[in-house]
DNA sequence: CGGTATCCAGGGAGATACTG
DNA sequence: CAGTATCTCCCTGGATACCG
């Protein structure tokens, strides 16, 4: 008898349940998979040039994020047989449809930035002390 | 040489390409401020509305989510001087740009789920042996 | 009602070293 | 060239208790 959980959330549906979007936000929320997407948007690219274009990654972080999106069939990871070896990343067709969402995020940030750099520094002084 | 600085900022921010989307994401990824943001959108709400609205989140999780969105100027906080006190949270102008971005991630996401959920099954079966 | 304060577990992420 | 393997740090987020 595998009761779930004995939380007295008899609502029937809180609007929030069926909202997949912190999901989305997990597939590409970490701190380097979306570069790596826009990096990949650009086109195919080979693992050290993505770790050249990305200014501060690690190898290992870059492993991890390009293994994370694979998983999730955002991006393919073709090896050719050749000598030295050589792996390209592409994105998928998955992708196609949130370039242009994502763009949009991206613009909206430049515009963004301006207020929301005025809205925390005005928060930080007003808040409580600096130091 | 190649200094393409046209600004004045001269924060210590992290000078990451010109591609801004990992902040984007880092103002909207945390694990809630999202749902808060989707409920927000609805209408004003007042704390124990978004509580309840939210299914799993914890009170200092709501707190620190509504902090941190009024912090970076995308919600307001109004208190009403009432008995017993009245708090009510509603979205600034600042996020009307991004409502539709941000369904259009959600729609791409309820369209993409099943595909990811292959991709993800797929990987993790046949990437190595289970044991 | 609308929060804070405190403690604690888990994992995201960095640095470094080694490998086919 | 394209990764793995560890080890560690620290931040995010959960649980609980208390406060104005």
């Amino acid at each position: 008898m595998s009761q779930r959980n004995t939380q007295v959330t008899n609502q029937p549906t809180p609007a929030t349940d069926d909202c997949p979007l912190p999901e989305v936000l997990a597939l590409i929320g970490g701190k380097w998979s979306a570069q790596v997407l826009v990096e990949l948007g650009e086109g195919p690219r080979r693992f050290t040039q993505l770790e050249r274009a990305i200014t501060g990654i690690s190898r290992r972080m870059l492993t991890v994020s390009l293994r994370d999106l694979e998983r999730n069939g955002l991006v393919t990871r073709t090896v050719y047989p050749d000598s030295p070896p050589r792996v390209e990343y592409a994105t998928t067709s998955l992708i196609e449809d949130i370039r242009e969402p994502l763009e949009a995020l991206t613009n909206w940030a430049r515009l963004a930035a301006p207020a929301i750099t005025a809205a925390r520094r005005a928060y930080d002084s007003s808040a409580d002390s600096p130091r």
